[in-house]
DNA sequence: CCTTGACCGTGGGGTTACCCCATGGTTAAA
DNA sequence: TTTAACCATGGGGTAACCCCACGGTCAAGG
């Protein structure tokens, strides 16, 4: 197979493919008359796999790891829920963080239906975004939409 | 002010400073006997204009319309109001994404609890995961943590 | 006066998972 | 034989920075 063809096959791009490639994730033979990739049944169980691990959330880099488990004849298995676990842990707070950007975004939203359009001046850009500036500032939307203290010690120390 | 103490001032790390004074988003004063970055009081409202909109949401890239639209005396809040509109819908998107991304891995994970740890061989590289490859592989994923129907058709059309 | 440590600027590479372009060679069909 | 489709390689770009190294600058203590 050519490289246009698995891509087809595996509903990638050649570009995909060629990156993997350098990643030594697919390790195709070579025509040796026009140095063309030729890639056997083989890679297409693997861009399989990878398009599956990525669907899981892993990473190349954790896929790489993967591969390099089974060629050394270990189970990648347990690592694999390992991290599967990490993913869900991140992933968790990826959620969150995105919902409290959206809750801020919408209260900003909210508060700014009563305000009119600002000239900018020296000292103001504008001042839909200026009104959202608080005193302290490095935590003040998280705190909006985490609901915390007013004093914000907290978050600051996990920030 | 000299570069380490606007960081400080602002909370941000002197690279974040640099990297958007090569944006032009901040245009320091030059000290002539030694080309230091001389700051203004200015610099730290910007800077806190732009971790603001960043919380907000918004790319450096809008941030810096913000500011050409400010400068040439335009009022930015009609973009400011409308680009929000866009980010709080993409937002909603990625939330929904990671969602279905999170139920397919604990969805996962439950099925792996029951299944053993699989040495690799010539074919299989790890059960766990290629349990989870389907029929309809570019789909099967998100068919899952969507309750879509089985064929996926609506689903590809969108892919 | 000299040293030492903290500061400064510049330039370059790295991150993630690719996409896109240009160049030049190859192949298969008409 | 032309021509269109294919191939490989190399390089640049994405977002928003982080990190390193090199070499110059400055301020305080001895």
């Amino acid at each position: 197979m050519k490289i246009s063809q698995l891509a087809r096959n595996a509903g990638v791009t050649k570009d995909t493919i060629r990156h993997y490639v350098t990643l030594g994730m697919l390790v195709p033979d070579r025509d040796k008359s026009n140095g063309y990739q030729i890639f056997e049944e083989q890679a297409l169980s693997r861009l399989n796999f990878i398009r599956t691990a990525r669907q899981l959330g892993f990473q190349l880099g954790d896929i790489q790891q993967i591969f390099r488990d089974a060629d050394d004849a270990h189970s990648p298995c347990p690592r694999v829920r390992e991290m599967l676990q990490q993913r869900i842990i991140e992933t968790r707070i990826s959620i969150d963080d995105l919902t409290a950007l959206c809750n801020c975004m919408e209260a900003s939203m909210a508060e700014w239906k009563t305000m009119p359009d600002s000239v900018p001046d020296g000292h103001s850009v504008c001042r839909l975004i200026e009104s959202q500036i608080a005193a302290h500032p490095s935590v003040s939307c998280l705190m909006k939409a985490y609901d915390l203290d007013n004093e914000g010690s907290s978050m600051r120390a996990i920030l």
